[in-house]
DNA sequence: CTTGCAACAGACCAATCGGTCTGCTATTGT
DNA sequence: ACAATAGCAGACCGATTGGTCTGTTGCAAG
């Protein structure tokens, strides 16, 4: 990697950082520059603007590490059992941090989606996308659903849910509340088995 | 009503409305001058700062409101029918500015929760409150419940499902994904019963 | 050896932010 | 009649924001 490319990388390394701590409006340039060390002219080469940037680190730090985790949950055997193997070790593993400053996605679409058209269409093709995920992979397991299932439906409704799990977290610093969510969001996810 | 009470009023309306559509952060005290045609002075005189008039907000205008909606869902003969035509008319009378800026609360715990210590405690108050209104109302159902139901998880899972769905309609910008939503979240609530 | 461009550095800028302070005016108590 | 205060108007301030522009440096091709 050419040392231009290092300081790209750096600086959208740098920003997800402080727009999953801080969200995007309230990121600082002065901060990511004082982070990683370079001037305003280094920043302005690699990004014409802003909001460009935010775009760049949307789609290449955010998007491929959460489709990516959501895409192994679901390749498992069983992935029922693969989601809820996901939640759980998600709700274990989570540090302080990550319970204070929930999800980025989830993040961006509450504070950017009726700001800005950019990111607004973006976190829609990827909610779409991870909606895709879900339906297919219940669709192809080896053994059968309840009758009756609406798939996408059912496949927003988790989603909502995890959401609103790491949303209700925020305020109490913990993560029990996160995790008394999840459970109840297996013993459902559970009961769509035959 | 006294000319200075309608005054705050009119201030802590427009500011409201303001921190509904653009996050507590973005609202800017130019902005809620203009709106109420008043002067820098008018608004210092009835509040000694931005986050003071924040919290003046969310007590007086956002929580008695909030709590009252769902207190009336709750304390109808049958809490789990009552919750459901609350939700499902929530979705119907629902226009696209609702679907858009989401819940006020909600925005306010996503947006504050991390990031000042008074917004936290206030919003987790809030959650406790709502937590324990839905538990008491199924606790005094006159049916009885599925055996080894956890209330409080019960209670926390629901509020996060519908967080989350007004969370992921900001992107898609109509109530379709709300609705469908509401409908699973309304398929499990009536499960509960035995 | 030199020319040129990639890759920065950093001074500078207008706009906006929340907040302060002085001054005006109308009403009210005495 | 007069003083005092409640209720506000609006000029002003320092800090910070995203963004621009000129200047510099090092390497690489000719």
């Amino acid at each position: 990697m050419s040392d231009a490319e290092q300081t790209r990388q750096k600086i959208l390394d740098v920003t997800a950082d402080e727009i999953h701590q801080h969200g995007f409006q309230s990121t600082s340039l002065s901060t990511i520059l004082n982070r990683c060390g370079i001037s305003k002219g280094a920043l302005y080469y690699h990004f014409p603007n802003k909001l460009e940037m935010g775009y760049a680190v949307f789609e290449e730090v955010f998007v491929p590490s959460f489709l990516d985790a959501w895409q192994s949950a679901l390749s498992q055997n069983d992935p029922i059992e693969g989601l809820c193997e996901f939640f759980i070790s998600m709700s274990e593993t989570m540090v302080c941090s990550e319970a204070v400053c929930g999800c980025p996605l989830n993040n961006l679409c509450e504070e950017m989606a009726n700001v800005d058209e950019g990111f607004r269409l973006r976190i829609l093709t990827m909610q779409q996308k991870l909606n895709a995920l879900i339906v297919d992979a219940f669709t192809h397991a080896e053994y059968d659903l309840r009758p009756n299932i609406q798939l996408s439906q059912v496949a927003y409704f988790i989603v909502a849910s995890l959401n609103g799990a790491t949303s209700l977290s925020k305020s109490s610093r913990n993560k029990e509340i996160f995790q008394h969510v999840i459970s109840e969001l297996c013993l459902y996810i559970r009961s769509l088995k035959k």
